[in-house]
DNA sequence: CGTATTTGGTTGACGTGTCAACCAGCACGC
DNA sequence: GCGTGCTGGTTGACACGTCAACCAAATACG
């Protein structure tokens, strides 16, 4: 979604200088920076984003065991995407699915063993790069004015 | 890519309040604001955001006209990304592939008339949803700081 | 109670992205 | 000229995401 510069026929207000130099840097700041995290974290665990976010989740409930439900909301994902998801991390013996014996629909997510040592020895070295590419480069005054712009986004598209 | 709050022998430095709210508002904000646009721009011109940045580039281009190679450059692709992305809008009409005379090797993507009426009815619409969502939602100065962030950040991943 | 609706989850079809292998053509050095 | 390597581009295999259709169990409600 980059800018477009081209000709037009009286058109809505576009936008100005400051406001093209935001966009645009936002937008190539996330693209690389989540490009290059991508990256440590499959040389450094050989885990994409998704396996990584999916094991924290799991890992934190409690017993290393959630409800796919649960871990679908809180991941903000849809029903299809976390039940793919977990299919492929079951084939590689990340986590299992468990019935639940109180809603005969659905299932829980389970830890196994390999998957807590893998998210237990990923987490540090993850979040030793996200320090290092992103905390670090940026004053905490800086870490406060992105935590405020990213709530007024939001915050304007829950209105919406 | 959430934060991982489990247990941890000895960890390196963890993120702290600030530094948490910040990586994780930034997260949020990103992916809630590009998911937004994105149904924005399927509903309202029918393209998804990789056809719009292809567009985009092809148009502002002399003639409707760019080397394949130079528009990866421009939009930081690799160059097999590019050249399925080619292909399936020219299934669509709107682009097509044209070979280059001074290398043989090369082909240039060339706009068709479907592909500009398409991209010069997106665009304004586009950047009318990107002020509303994104622009309208902050202050000059927050714009301002967003900038210096990216670049800030960008910068450190140039560095490594 | 019995039917209607909602909820939890899987799957097929397909769009999209990456990596590695591959091929052809250019460019450089001797 | 002619290897040798670099560049431009395509493709196969696979990871990942969405949408819509589907199924079964739970729940709501007359």
């Amino acid at each position: 979604m980059a800018a477009y510069r081209g000709a037009m026929g009286r058109s809505p207000r576009w936008l100005d200088e400051r406001e093209h130099a935001a966009w645009r840097g936002f937008l190539a700041m996330y693209t690389q920076l989540t490009a290059q995290l991508a990256k440590d974290l499959k040389r450094d665990a050989g885990l994409s984003g998704a396996d990584y976010s999916v094991l924290v989740g799991v890992s934190e409930a409690p017993d290393g065991r959630i409800r796919a439900n649960e871990l679908g909301d809180e991941l903000q994902w849809e029903k299809s995407r976390l039940s793919r998801q977990i299919s492929r991390m079951e084939k590689r013996g990340l986590v299992v699915r468990d019935t639940c014996p109180t809603d005969a629909r659905g299932s829980f997510v389970v830890l196994t063993d390999l998957g807590r040592r893998t998210i237990e020895q990923a987490a540090p070295l993850h979040v030793e790069q996200v320090r290092r590419r992103f905390v670090d480069a940026l004053t905490r005054g800086q870490l406060d004015d992105l935590a405020a712009i990213s709530r007024a986004v939001l915050a304007r598209l829950d209105d919406d």
